[in-house]
DNA sequence: AAATTTTGCTAACGCCGTTAACCCTAATGA
DNA sequence: TCATTAGGGTTAACGGCGTTAGCAAAATTT
């Protein structure tokens, strides 16, 4: 072994990461252009310059070159949405929970193959749903890519426990919320899975129920937007306003 | 050409359904075993005993057997959804809507492999979004599948336009809904898309709105159940009456 | 300089969708 | 009734795919 955990990168490593890099940008080229059945390892084999079989060595199948794909992705949605949260000042909790919204919503719709890649992952529990599986087992024994999509998803979660528990008191009336009546059982679910997802600190449980039927909300709409679904083209960033806007009624905030 | 429009079937045409019939249900078990990408001429021909080739002579590609597939679960999504609007009498347009709901979610996620399957029909616009694609062209010229999905919002969104019809000066207050303010162009988007969705008749812009948010709603949530990631998964049905219930409350209904 | 690890290669296996060429049989029409 | 078709089946092949085994060369480590 060369460099277990702090060793500089040795000539060896730099070249190798080159290679992965450069696979994953071919692979990444495909997926525009002929979507995510369209990626073919022996063709990125061919763009790369290489062997099919080279390709092995640094990924052990085509899953796990999607999957590192996909990794990517995820990371690059969450630094943009990280750095549009980030626009506003810690305090401006709301504005911050909207960028969450506007950009989880613009990246997706302009880097559609990608997001038809993420959807379909891991298989046969597609990802990127705004809401991590449950329930939740073991915290770290995930695959890499649920983690992510429970990363991105609790950027929005933890500001909403921020925010409510930064402006208790000041003003906000956190019984104003609709919420029809819940069954005691579907009432300690959610509040549960409100733990699991806002770490630590408990919001009321109209805030929770609230903060849920939102995401299902942009969920939907990023989904239908993302697959050309959605009845309204031209006006769609005016309707998506419009969308946040009656989202934050069920927070009783205008 | 033996039977044109109305002759009964020759002993050739009823051999031929047969094997149609035949051939697609084993494209359904393989899909059901292996999901929509495991799906494989070469085993269908080996289970139905006959060679790869012959099933050319009843589709004309893979995609084409898919997309028959598609069509089927349709119609039997259709069948099962209309069933249970007409289970409540004419009149009652309110149960008539939930029925509507209800059956499409609780078919699809009873049915998820055929449901992943629909979601990505037609390739690179993927439908059972409950909205037809924006804008519609021209009204019959398109691929089955998409009409066939119209065909299925559709039946929620004429009872709508019948609710309305009906009721209107029965006492309900259809001023109540809770809209933001929106701009003029998607107002006009909003009612020419309306026209196109629910024929003919007209209900007003709010009702309009609230109709393609609860759309949105009911979307995200059957999405999202079917692919594992409801934060609720214990109380599933409860949480999605609390849904319907809080998408009612955006018509100004109880 | 020797030993070892890494990285590439070629060749092959067994899938896949699809097509071409040919054959047999059942229905058709004179 | 008999020749003609058209429908439904065959086999064989093409080119693609993911993946593996075995081997050679280069780069690193010892």
């Amino acid at each position: 072994m060369s460099s277990d955990t702090a060793g500089k990168p040795s000539r060896r490593e730099r070249m190798r990461a080159e290679t992965i890099t450069e696979i994953k940008a071919s692979a990444r080229r495909q997926l525009l252009d002929h979507g995510p059945s369209g990626i073919s390892l022996r063709a990125v084999a061919r763009d790369v310059g290489v062997s099919p079989a080279a390709l092995y060595r640094y990924f052990d199948s085509l899953d796990a070159l999607l999957t590192a794909l996909c990794c990517d992705f995820y990371d690059e949605l969450i630094d943009e949405t990280r750095a549009a949260m980030d626009a506003s000042p810690p305090e401006r909790h709301l504005e911050r929970m909207k960028s969450w919204v506007w950009t989880f919503r613009s990246w997706s719709v302009s880097h559609k193959r990608e997001f038809e890649l993420m959807l379909s992952f891991p298989e046969d529990q597609g990802s990127l749903s705004a809401c991590p599986p449950n329930p939740i087992e073991s915290p770290d024994d995930l695959d890499p890519i649920t983690q992510k999509s429970i990363e991105h998803s609790r950027m929005c979660g933890l500001e909403l426990a921020e925010f409510y528990r930064q402006s208790d008191g000041e003003g906000f009336d956190f019984g104003q919320v609709d919420m029809p009546e819940l069954s005691p059982g579907l009432e300690r679910e959610l509040v549960e899975q409100c733990a699991t997802l806002i770490i630590g600190d408990t919001v009321p449980l109209t805030w929770t129920y609230a903060f849920i039927s939102g995401w299902v909300r942009v969920f939907g709409l990023v989904v239908m937007e993302a697959f050309g679904n959605l009845p309204v083209t031209e006006n769609v960033d005016e309707f998506y306003k419009a969308q946040i806007m009656s989202m934050l009624k069920e927070f009783g905030l205008d």
